[in-house]
Formats: structure tokens, C-alpha cells, sequence
DNA sequence: ATATTAAGTTTGACTGATGAATTATAATTT
DNA sequence: AAATTATAATTCATCAGTCAAACTTAATAT
């Protein structure tokens, strides 16, 4: 990577800094830094500010340096099967405004899609008292398979049909580059932007929804398989002939873990006769309330899923031998007392000869962390293109 | 990569390859194909041959470009549970010699293995009647774990104690670098250098002997998680509560399908009263010849372990999603018969949403792939030191 | 013989980066 | 107050890697 671009990324991630750190930091002369910073400033992207505290030893003082926010704007979607939302960043990546639309059919056609894409997009809009022209590039994130060649969505949950080229009729529309990436790659480029994966290099992420997913950053850049697959975790095997699952294959890891499996299983545990009568999300705060009250048959419910997410955990950590795993999702915040226990148990499934152990975290998002990643995904082409000059794959 | 590694590169992985071909292939100028080629021929690791063909168009025909073959030698050093292997291969990693020697005991002290590694350069270099002045670098695989940072054996199967600092300990002794990797990675390079992968950025390779092993080349590099470990695809669990391994956990993958497990089973199902007096080996071959004359009881075993390797391999593809998997073993060839329907099962184990289907292949090795694998790492090592002039990492 | 075509070479310029010398700005010491 | 010291930032000559375009070489086609 060019200097010029290392140079503003680093002042990205730390908020601010001044030249001598960058020129420690990223081991460059302080000449280049110089050279380089002036060029950024001039372009407007970078800007000077005086430091709050005073000098604390002699010398001539450090002047930090910070992105420019107005530089630019960009907006981040998240799709999802019960609710939409959409977030408006400026360039340092601070939230300007936020916006959500309920999302009632379960799949659409891309013409209804786009419809709610333009709702979403008015709505931030109009809170943020900003016109699209500020808008340089629109991130988006949907549960699905993003075929990233092509830039197309080979298939999503979300859309009656597959193979939808959804940059270009975007560009067509609003005339910005669109980015699109599946949801969990979305909460993984969240974490690495402005989580915990900030001054990390390599993080795995492991969600558990209705699926369970996964997403990597190794060596600070998020691993995508060849075929822009990879990382379904939720349909890796982990017992042969198991429980049925969504895929229509026995054994996955989701069919243990996700939420339709605990909701399945409550259903037969407490006896709930016209379970279509119910939405899942009672059902499961129901199996929740009655394992907390000690009711044998939702706890060994919970316990099981508990020592599945083990076992998953445990083959992450066997294949990938990430430095930290965070566990994210809705659930994750109600079991929180059974998860340390269930992290142990992961730690001990594995070979003990490795010199450091995974550390396990639990993230408990708010709703606006998947749409941020979606800024950051935008973002980080809006950065290619601005930045470096080259004009980044459309995917 | 600077251009002039780019070229070296291109010319030793086709063999020969004219100035104007580079020039395409790379999509470079031709003027830097001509300084720089000019170069590496000056320093004599490139020099020109005439073409066999005579030109079949018009115009100025090319002059194709080769490796010099004796521009360095390199040893390629195997170390195994039952058997050591060298090789001399020279700078186009063509084999020059080769040298085995037996392993008797099961574990050993490092002046020991530094003793069986003499024993071993000694047969290797008289065979190729070559001083040992001649060899620039020495790549040795191993079975255990490997801190790269540090460049240790972190541990070994074949060593009593653990983190060996073996690079400084054969640099004293030889004046030569030493490289070391775990002899699954030392495969995949073997692929990635002379096989299958040769023309491929991403393949994995999956491993059955004693244990089960896998390896993973991604964007051309092989993959080694954060720590040098991860893809411990063995003690991955595909069965909750399952099959005792090894390692003492329960449930590994390896635990079904390794040399050990099959020999285990055997042992119950043949009904073998002095097994300690019988050699693994012998007990696998009688229970492959069982199963070929029908036994239901071995056929069972074998077609459990099938059942099994599916699982693994599917699990392979959902979350690497490597375009090809080349799957060696000892055995491999033995079971071909099954084989192709044990890859279909893996297949069907997956989302069937990809665009390209994983291929999955049989490599039939012979003994010398794991010191040629060795070859090609201490050869990927010496040409950064000698083209590119930089010093590369000691691991 | 001469034109055409393709391979390879030479040359001058540009780009991104560096390091050494210089200038700027403060806190400390005398 | 002036000199000294420490640190930050700038200037500028220079280098390495690369390219584009003009040029040379070597073959076939007419």
C-alpha cells in the first residue's frame, strides 16, 4: 500500500495524530510524511488542530492532524428479514444521523427492494438536513450470498430472485457506487472499524441468530473464500445423522444453535399447542423466562445449544487459531451467565499446545452495528478511490 | 513483489519462457523485462537457451530463458515416525539425489535427530557427489508445531523435549540457513511447487495417515493462522461425545479416520487377541483384504471412516470454500473404489448455492513429495535471499 | 532485394520514497 | 535575558523501480 494511504488510515483509526507519530508509527522519514500530509490537506481530506493540552516536554510541539469530517458522506443499510435500517456517516465514520423501516414480507422482488432502499435513504437524509450530493458511496449489507466478481447477490433470503446486479441498477439511480457484502462480513468490518478489532490484525466473529454465521480478518483483511463463499460455519457438520436443519441437511451447527432450532425444540418442551398462533420471538422469551425460573426442560434446552456452541467454537478455533473470537448476537446477552462456562469448555476442547489461548469475548450490539459496517464498507472503496486514486472493484 | 522476483518466479514455475512471453504475462514493459532479465543473467540464475522449434511466424523468434540449474543446490530434509528421506534438488528443484534413512526410535533428543540429519545430508550429498559448500539453503519438515516468530519446534512427535531453536543449532554446524515447517504445510508446498497447485493461488490439501492433517494455499500463500497453528483439521469435533482420540478429547475427526482409529477398530472386529505382536500396518492390510473379500465387519469399519472423511471434507469446503482439495494419504490409493462416492456425499453436505463446485482429487504420493515439499521451502527462502537481496524470516 | 512482422534494447522521464541538512518552536539551564 | 537542549516539521538532492517511445535486430513473405 502507498504511503499517502497507509498515512490517512492510520489517522483514520486513531482519530487523530500528529506527523513524528505517524512517522514512528508506520516506520517512514519524516519527510515523506510531511510531503504527503500537505498534499492530503490541500485535497481537503486532512486538516490541522491545535492540541488541547499543552506541550509536556521541550521541543517544538506536535501539531495532530485529523480527517476531515465534511469531506465526505456516506451511507451504510442493513436489510433484514424483520427490519431494515440505515445509517448517514461522515469521513471520520461518526454516525450523523440514523433511520429504520419495518421490513414486513418476508421476500421481495429488487423493484420492491429498491423501494425501501429509497424510504431508508430519504429518512436519513432528511434527519441529517443533507442533500444525496454529499453522498459518495453507499454500503450495504443482506443476509445472502454476494457473489463479489460479479458484484451480483447470487442469492439472498430477502429476494424472490437471484443474481441481482444491485450496484449498477444502484448507480443508475442515485449515480453512487454501491458495495455490497453479506451481513456477517458487515459485523466483522464493524468490529474492525469501531469495535474491538480496531488495533487488531486478526479476529474471527461468530454470530448467532435464526443462522449462525462467521467472519474472519486475518492479517487485517477480511478473508472472503474463492468464491466469495466460505465461512458457513452454520452448516459445518458437527454430528453425523444430527438434527435437522434449515439447509434440508442433518447436523449442521445451526440446526443446534440458531434461534428457529431453540424455538423448534421449545415448542415441543413446553407444550405449546398452536405454536402459529405465537411470533418465535415470544416463544423464545417464554423458553428464556421459564429456564431462568429453573424449569428443567427449557434448561437442558439451553445446555445443550450451550455445549454445541462449544464444539463450534472449539473447531474455529482448531482451523483458524484466531487470537480472539467475538461472539456476537441477541441471545448472547440473555445467556451471558452459562457463557463463561461455555467458553471454557471451547478452550478445552482444543490442543493445549498452543502458546497463547483464543480469548473469547461477548458483544452485545445494538441494532446500529450492522449498519455501520455497512459505512465501513463504503467507506473503505470511498478511501480507494479518494485516497489512492485507483478505482476499487465494485463489490 | 518488485518485478525482477515477479520474473524469476514466472520462469522458474514454466520451466523456460521467452523475454516477450514475461512481458505478457505479467503485463510488464518490455524494457524492464529486458534490464532485468539482463540482470539475473549477469548474476548467473537465468541464462538463455536456443528453442528447439523453429519460429513459426515471422518476425525477430523468441529466445527462451531457463533457470541455471546449478546456480545453487538446496536439501530437502523429511523426518517421519518410521523413516527419514532427503533430497538434493537443484535451483530448478529438480531432483539430484535422494537418501533414506530408517527411524527406530519413537522419540529422541536433538543431538540425536542433528545425528540422523548428518547421516542423512552425508548419503544425500555422496550420492550427488557434491560438497556440501555447494548447498545455499536446507528446508526440513517435521510432524508437530511450529512457532514461526521464534523459528522453534514448539513441539514434536519425534523429540523429547519442546521448543528446539533447531535453525541456530544447524547454522552452527552446517553455515547454512535452515528453514522448518510442519510436514502438512511442507505438502501443500509440494503441490503448490510440483503438483497440482502449480498453476492455482488457492487449493487446500487434506492429509489421512496416522492423523488427519490439512494444509491451505490462499492468494498464492500458505495459510498459517495467527499463531503458526490452525488448520488442525483432525481435532476438529464432528461428533458430540464421539470416538476417543489421540489428543484425549472426544469426537475429533481423526478419532474415525486416522491410521490409529482403523487399526483400533480392527483389532475388535477381526477379533485380534495379541495385538502388541502384530505391526500397525499388518493390521490395516488384513483388514483391507477382509473388506475386499466381502467381510461385513471391515467393510463396515471402512465404510464408517468414509462416512466420516465426507463430513470432514464438506466441512473443508463451508467454511474455506477452496476451489480444489487434493486429498493424500497412504491409503488413499488403496480406497479409490470408494473414494468417488465419498467425495460426492462431501459435495452434497454443502450449500448447494456455489457457483463452481469444489473439486476434490486423489494424490497417490510416493515417499519423496514431503522432502521435495522441503526442497521447495528452503528454495522459496533462497530466492529472496538471492534475488531479492532481502534476508527472509529464519522459519 | 525489399517490405513486413515480431522480439528485444536503449533512452529519457517520472514516481514514490529516503536521508541529511535546515528551520521552527518550545522548555531548561545558566 | 541569553544560551542550551530537545523535539517537530520542512526542504532538497538523490535513488530505485518502472514505463513509454524510439530504435535495432532477426526472421518470414512478396
Amino acid at each position: 500500500m502507498p504511503l499517502r494511504q497507509q498515512i490517512f488510515e492510520y489517522v483514520r483509526s486513531h482519530g487523530s495524530a500528529a506527523r513524528a507519530e505517524i512517522t514512528q508509527a508506520l516506520d517512514i522519514s519524516a519527510g515523506s510524511v510531511t510531503t504527503l500530509t500537505a498534499d492530503l490537506i490541500a485535497e481537503g481530506v486532512l486538516q490541522e488542530i491545535e492540541d488541547t493540552r499543552r506541550a509536556t516536554s521541550r521541543g517544538r510541539p506536535r501539531v495532530a492532524l485529523r480527517i476531515v469530517p465534511q469531506a465526505a458522506y456516506v451511507i451504510g443499510i442493513k436489510l433484514a428479514f424483520n427490519k431494515h435500517s440505515a445509517i448517514l456517516a461522515d469521513f471520520t465514520g461518526n454516525i450523523v444521523a440514523t433511520a429504520n423501516v419495518p421490513s414486513d414480507v418476508k421476500r421481495r422482488s429488487t423493484a420492491t427492494l429498491f423501494q425501501e432502499i429509497d424510504t431508508l435513504i430519504a429518512l436519513v437524509l432528511s434527519d441529517a438536513d443533507k442533500p444525496m450530493s454529499e453522498v459518495k458511496a453507499v454500503g450495504l449489507g443482506l443476509p445472502g450470498i454476494i457473489d463479489h466478481d460479479q458484484a451480483t447477490v447470487t442469492w439472498s433470503s430477502l429476494l424472490t430472485d437471484g443474481d441481482q446486479d444491485l450496484p449498477t441498477e444502484f448507480k443508475n439511480r442515485y449515480g453512487v457506487p454501491l458495495f455490497i457484502d453479506n451481513d456477517t462480513n458487515m459485523l466483522a468490518l464493524a468490529e474492525q472499524w469501531f469495535g474491538e478489532g480496531r488495533d487488531k490484525t486478526d479476529f474471527a466473529v461468530v454470530t448467532i441468530e435464526n443462522g449462525v454465521g462467521m467472519g474472519l480478518v486475518s492479517d487485517g483483511q477480511l478473508y472472503g473464500g474463492s468464491n466469495g463463499m466460505g465461512l458457513e460455519l452454520g452448516h459445518t457438520k458437527v454430528q453425523m445423522d444430527g438434527a435437522l436443519c434449515r439447509c434440508g441437511q442433518r447436523g449442521c451447527l445451526e440446526a443446534y444453535l440458531g434461534a428457529y432450532a431453540l424455538t423448534r425444540e421449545a415448542i415441543t418442551a413446553l407444550d405449546i399447542a398452536d405454536a402459529t398462533a405465537l411470533k418465535n420471538e415470544d416463544i423464545l422469551e417464554t423458553l428464556l423466562n421459564k429456564a431462568k425460573a429453573g424449569d428443567r426442560a427449557a434448561l437442558a434446552i439451553f445446555k445443550r445449544a450451550g455445549r454445541y456452541l462449544s464444539v463450534g467454537l472449539a473447531n474455529v478455533i482448531q482451523l483458524f487459531d484466531p487470537p480472539l473470537i467475538i461472539v456476537a448476537g441477541d441471545r448472547m446477552q440473555h445467556e451471558y451467565p452459562y457463557a463463561e462456562a461455555i467458553f471454557k469448555d471451547a478452550q478445552d476442547m482444543t490442543l493445549s499446545t498452543r502458546s497463547k489461548p483464543c480469548q473469547i469475548h461477548i458483544r452485545a450490539w445494538d441494532d446500529r452495528v450492522w449498519a455501520r459496517g455497512a459505512t465501513a464498507l463504503a467507506l473503505s472503496f470511498l478511501t480507494e478511490t479518494m485516497i489512492s486514486g485507483q478505482t476499487g472493484s465494485t463489490a
